[in-house]
DNA sequence: CTGTTAACCTGAGTGC
DNA sequence: TGCACTCAGGTTAACA
C-alpha cells in the first residue's frame, strides 16, 4: 500500500492529532510480532510525551520527550486510525496507543509491518536507517546525483527508481507513473539513461509525489488516513493497473510486465 | 561485490 | 457455493 505519499499523508495527520494532546497513557500489544518482535518493555511504559512525528523513507518516526523514539512502518496493508476509547477490536487490529481522547489503532493484516522502538536519540543510527539513499524531494536529490547512481548500475531503471539505496520512498506504483511521465521506457538499462532524462525523472518525481501528498495518496483497495478518509491520487494514475487500456495521451494500449519481481507498467508509444 | 528470486502473511478477485 | 489459483502498495534473506 503506502508509497511516501501515503506515509506522508499519515505522519501529518498523526502530527495534528499529537498537536491536540502529545501524551500516549499506555501502549498495548494484541500480539506480540508483526514482521518483527515488538519491544516488550513498551508495554512498561506508562505517560509517553510525543514531541514531534517525522518520516524518513517509508517510516513514521514519533520523538518522545525522554528522547526515545517510536518507529512505525506500514509494509503492506498496515494502517493507522484513530477510534473511540473502548472501541471493539478486529483480529488484525495490533497494536494500541491509548490516549485520553481516543485510541491509535494499526491494523495490518499482512503483518509486514514494523512497530519498533529507538532508544534515546539515535533512532537515525538503527541499522534499518543506514542504507537509505536522499529523500526525493530533498536538494539531495538531483539529476547529476541519479545519473551518477544510474551509471554505476545494470537494472532496469524502474528497478534502480525503487531501489531505496538510491533514492527513498518510491515504490511499484510511483515508479511506473513518474517514468511515464517522465517518457522513460521502465525496461532501459539504468547505464543508458541520459543526464537529461534524468532531468525528467527528477522533475516529473517531485511533481508527482507533491500531487500525491496534496491529494492524500493513493487509496487502492485498503488505504486510509488516520480519520479514515480515503486519498484519491488512484485517480491520477495514468498507467498503473491500467494493462490493455489506452494510453491517456496517444490512445495506444498499456502494457504490463514483470520487472524486479513487481508488475510493471507503461506506454510503449510514449516512453522510449 | 552485484543482481535476482523467494519468502514473509492474509484477503480479494477470477475461473471452473 | 466451493475450491484452486493468482495477485497485491514492502523489505530482506538466500541464492546465483
Amino acid at each position: 500500500m503506502p508509497e511516501l505519499p501515503e506515509v506522508e499523508t499519515v505522519r501529518r495527520e498523526l502530527e495534528q492529532i499529537f498537536l491536540q494532546d502529545p501524551v500516549i497513557e499506555k501502549v498495548s500489544y494484541r500480539r506480540k510480532d508483526l514482521r518483527e518482535v515488538m519491544p516488550l518493555s513498551l508495554l512498561l511504559v506508562r505517560k509517553l510525551k510525543i514531541t514531534r512525528v517525522l518520516r524518513r523513507a517509508k517510516y513514521l518516526i514519533l520523538t518522545t520527550a525522554n528522547h526515545g523514539a517510536l518507529i512505525s512502518h506500514l509494509g503492506m496493508t498496515g494502517t493507522w486510525r484513530s477510534v473511540p476509547v473502548g472501541s471493539d477490536l478486529g483480529p488484525h487490529d495490533h497494536v494500541v496507543l491509548e490516549r485520553k481522547r481516543d485510541w491509535l489503532v494499526f491494523r495490518d493484516p499482512r503483518r509486514f509491518g514494523i512497530f519498533d522502538w529507538a532508544e534515546a536519540g539515535d533512532w537515525e543510527d538503527q541499522v534499518r536507517f543506514r542504507h537509505l539513499g536522499p529523500e526525493p524531494l530533498s536538494a539531495g536529490f538531483t539529476p547529476e546525483y541519479l545519473f551518477q547512481e544510474l551509471k554505476k548500475r545494470k537494472t532496469a531503471v524502474k528497478v534502480a527508481l525503487m531501489d531505496q539505496a538510491l533514492v527513498v520512498g518510491v515504490g511499484n506504483i510511483y515508479a511506473s507513473e513518474i517514468l511515464f511521465r517522465a517518457g522513460v521506457k521502465p525496461g532501459l538499462s539504468s547505464r543508458k539513461v541520459s543526464l537529461a532524462k534524468c532531468v525528467q525523472i527528477v522533475e516529473k518525481t517531485q511533481e508527482i509525489l507533491s500531487q500525491a501528498i496534496t491529494l492524500g495518496g493513493s487509496s487502492m483497495s485498503d488505504f486510509y488516513g488516520v480519520s479514515g478518509v480515503e486519498g484519491s491520487f488512484q485517480n491520477q494514475h495514468s498507467v498503473y493497473d491500467r494493462s490493455g487500456e489506452p494510453c491517456v495521451i496517444c490512445a495506444t494500449r498499456i502494457r504490463v510486465r514483470v520487472m524486479g519481481g513487481r508488475s510493471t507498467y507503461w506506454c510503449p508509444q510514449c516512453q522510449k
